[in-house]
DNA sequence: ACAACACTTGAATCATTGTTCATATGCCGG
DNA sequence: CCGGCATATGAACAATGATTCAAGTGTTGT
């Protein structure tokens, strides 16, 4: 069936050089697609789990409950210094909490959502290996 | 209740640059971390998601099923090229799988994961629409 | 054969980011 | 108060990576 309402491709001024062939679906999908600021948010939440270091920090965390900045940068085989600048960055975006005591500083997960990264993306990479034949 | 008392700083005969407060937590930590190829695995994982243009690809997919690379880059605001760079980064990664027809490129998601990481993540950052029952 | 087309790829550019060194802050014991 | 300690932070540097332009591949229609 033809979309009586016209393939019009309504490209915006200066986008007019991405031909489009399914007009109707495109504009559906638009529609549905989250808002700049969702897909923004989205990415910066993977970003953080796309470093080895703040990883392993947080897989510590995940086994050793509540650790303090130098026994994490011993367990995750990092400097202190690297250590705390990737807690920092944990810690503004709400993924880990620190609880202060003396000179020292506690370190704990704040919500359960990295568990559940974590296991699915391990599902998807043991999906990988499991592929046979190279 | 008291803890801090019964801390006895069992430093390591060569703790070199990083002190250790709990010898103990921080040897078990390291055994149950996953190894360097596995975390590195992971990262790679996440970092797929962790760019605005791969994951508006990848919802655009969730919404739209199969899409040809040029309604592909004309729903998520991107050029072609960029969005052909963009899927073949996913391709090599196993999250997408392309079928050609002629001279076109027909993507769609290859594994389900990529949805449940979404769903997963928008209730992290607190944007989770009330959907259920609906 | 030719040209237009859908897509791919390579190279260059530019921005982002992780790591390190050096220094700063705040706490504790003497 | 002072020195030592745990942590935090800033700046510089190197590496990674996204985007763009230009050119390349294979296909369809005339």
């Amino acid at each position: 069936m033809n979309n009586d309402s016209s393939v019009v491709v309504a490209l915006s001024p200066d986008a007019c050089s991405t031909p489009v062939v399914d007009a109707d679906r495109v504009a559906a999908v638009r529609r549905t697609l989250p808002s700049d600021d969702v897909v923004r948010e989205l990415a910066d939440v993977f970003s953080l789990l796309a470093d080895p270091g703040r990883l392993r920090l947080m897989a510590a965390l995940l086994e050793g409950g509540e650790m303090c900045v130098c026994d994490l940068a011993a367990a995750t085989g990092q400097s202190m210094s690297a250590a705390s600048h990737a807690l920092r960055l944990l810690r503004t975006h709400r993924v880990v909490k620190v609880r202060r005591s003396g000179r020292m500083a506690y370190y704990q997960l704040a919500d359960s959502h990295v568990r559940m990264l974590f296991d699915l993306a391990i599902t998807h990479i043991g999906h990988d290996e499991e592929r046979r034949g190279g």
